[in-house]
DNA sequence: TTTATTTACGAAACCGTTTTCGTGAATAGG
DNA sequence: CCTATTCACGAAAACGGTTTCGTAAATAAA
């Protein structure tokens, strides 16, 4: 660490240690020679303040927090390149942490928030995560909280979303449109929001289009990608294979793509597909994979403007609000 | 914040501060009563120590940074997974810092750590960084920093990489023996050791095979994506455009296959193809890619445990160790 | 029984800032 | 010329832990 101090520079000045704190947070009631003074000593000795002092002493931080299941998928990366963009710019460090979809390690990371160890915090929830007691917990005490794509809809605060019902409708109508007679929707946990959103908006479109209840068909995937690619080829292995897949998360796809490979069932001729994904290789798959992408940059910039809204205003209540940006639906050769 | 402090614990139990703290910290010099009494009084009130206190006195953050160019490519996704499960195994927090490539962003978040807010630093410098004075700087000033990947050859300190050089060499091997004669090696930087090392085992691979000079062409891309497709798209224009490609990063993968397939060149019929990259994607991309892919979460990994070996023994010093974690050769049909 | 040592705890300094409050000097107002 | 302000700064008290050192009581050693 570096070893000057405020004490050394104010030594050095033949000043109180308060003059120069004053000096360099650039106090009105400190004249501009002293300042002067002040400050070209501490850039000649590379003076840094102690972050902890300052912290302790003001009791913030100037850090948030961002709680994620894991940082593989493209839409996570994405969303930590907005949050950092904004974050930096307002001079706040980040932490991250990532709970790898479990329950028990998000609560553990969230427990050690109420030390006082950042000002805010910006999560998307495990797939274990089934209430938001936890969450509550921090927020009550009087740490602000954005959820960002995953939220807990137990808990009242600020959160940023996408269109997860309509992305869920408009993947199935379009499948539909296409001609596809059983549509198979891969969930990635029944407690996940955006999951059950989009499965919403799945379930909403096939009886919009006069489907019976035997034509929809929602597969449970997990975390194990081999697991995964397991329970896929069942399902595409069985009599009445379905026709059309949508895939709810990113990390279905190379699954799909694998077991239809395996299986020799071509896409889009014998299945069609949609994927929700940001990867940017979408377009170069075999077949091109038509994509719903979330505006990730966008949503973690937005989430964590909100955040530091609050925090500017040293508020520590977020009203419940819910700003939502919508995901558009890329259409490629995979669904065509 | 937490509200309860230590201060309060030891007033509801008629302790000092200094006995409470010492329950906590569960020192040999308290006994096994009291240290229940605190213990139990502690959980039921919530208590959690705040961070910056004990920092400020421990001189201690139980911090480390972590300070990457970008989060979108899928090497620094997967590294930081490594990081972060090693960090939180040792009960450290990680706090993450975005350069995009950018010299002076890297200066300026290496500079605010002379400030003592984090322990130790891992690092993959940016594109635009030829020397390491800014880093020798942090390291003067007891901060030890380990590279990984991206190393500055000019400070002597910890480091882990892959075999960059012989990578580069098998990858052109690999196209020579496939038949190619013009290879092309896409490098994203002059200053960057990885692009670099990657690049001269390109060299000596064509050497050993009694290339001519002509024969062998550098293309020097950048980071903007447009600007990439645009330049490649104008070699695989030329005359005597290349019958093979080598792209030293990730994120030259698409824009070759975009340009590919804009001018109707077949891969590998007419071009081959290898690049760089951790893409899950590469096996069901149009044709599935030859890669050579980092042990991304290994080196991540290795990179923070060589960190926290020295934290734990408060060392300031890191010793000139280099660490060599091989990346795999994947042969797919884009190179066959 | 006397002395030495261990046990279990407390007082207080300390980490480096920030911030409140006080104060002497300079300036302004009347 | 005398009294208010303003100006520019300093002393000291925080912030919430940790750590050193001291000490009374209990135990062990002689």
């Amino acid at each position: 660490m570096s070893n000057t101090t405020i004490k050394i520079l104010a030594k050095e000045l033949n000043l109180s240690v308060a003059t120069v704190s004053k000096a360099l947070r650039d106090s009105h009631e400190i004249s501009s020679e002293t300042k002067q003074k002040v400050l070209t000593l501490a850039k000649s000795l590379n003076y840094v303040a102690n972050p902890y002092a300052s912290s302790l002493r003001k009791r913030r931080s100037n850090t948030i927090a961002v709680v994620l299941p894991e940082v593989a998928d493209s839409f996570f990366s994405q969303a930590i390149n907005g949050i950092e963009s904004v974050a930096q710019d307002k001079g706040y460090h980040v932490l991250i942490y990532l709970t790898h979809e479990s329950f028990a390690r998000e609560e553990a990371i969230l427990k050690e928030f109420q030390s006082g160890r950042v000002d805010g915090i910006l999560i998307s929830v495990s797939g274990e995560t089934s209430h938001g007691d936890h969450i509550k917990e921090v927020i009550a005490a009087g740490i602000p909280v954005v959820f960002f794509d995953r939220v807990c809809e137990d808990v009242e605060t600020a959160r940023v979303i996408t269109d997860d019902f309509e992305c869920g409708y408009k993947a199935a109508s379009h499948l539909i449109k296409q001609g596809c007679k059983r549509i198979t929707f891969l969930s990635v946990s029944s407690d996940l929001s955006i999951s059950n959103n989009r499965m919403e908006g799945y379930k909403k479109a096939l009886a919009d289009h006069q489907f019976k209840d035997n034509q929809s068909d929602i597969l449970f995937c997990g975390n194990d990608i081999d697991e995964n690619y397991n329970l896929i080829k069942k399902t595409l292995k069985k009599d009445r294979r379905p026709d059309g897949i949508i895939a709810c998360v990113e990390k279905f796809t190379g699954s799909i793509y694998l077991a239809c490979n395996d299986l020799k069932l071509s896409i889009p001729g014998d299945i069609k597909v949609i994927s929700f994904t940001n990867l940017q290789t979408a377009l170069i798959l075999n077949p091109p994979l038509t994509t719903i992408t979330q505006p990730a940059f966008e949503m973690g910039k937005t989430a964590a403007s909100v955040l530091f809204k609050t925090l500017v205003k040293n508020s520590t209540s977020l009203k419940n609000e819910t700003v939502i940006i919508p995901s558009v639906l890329n259409l490629r050769y995979s669904s065509g």
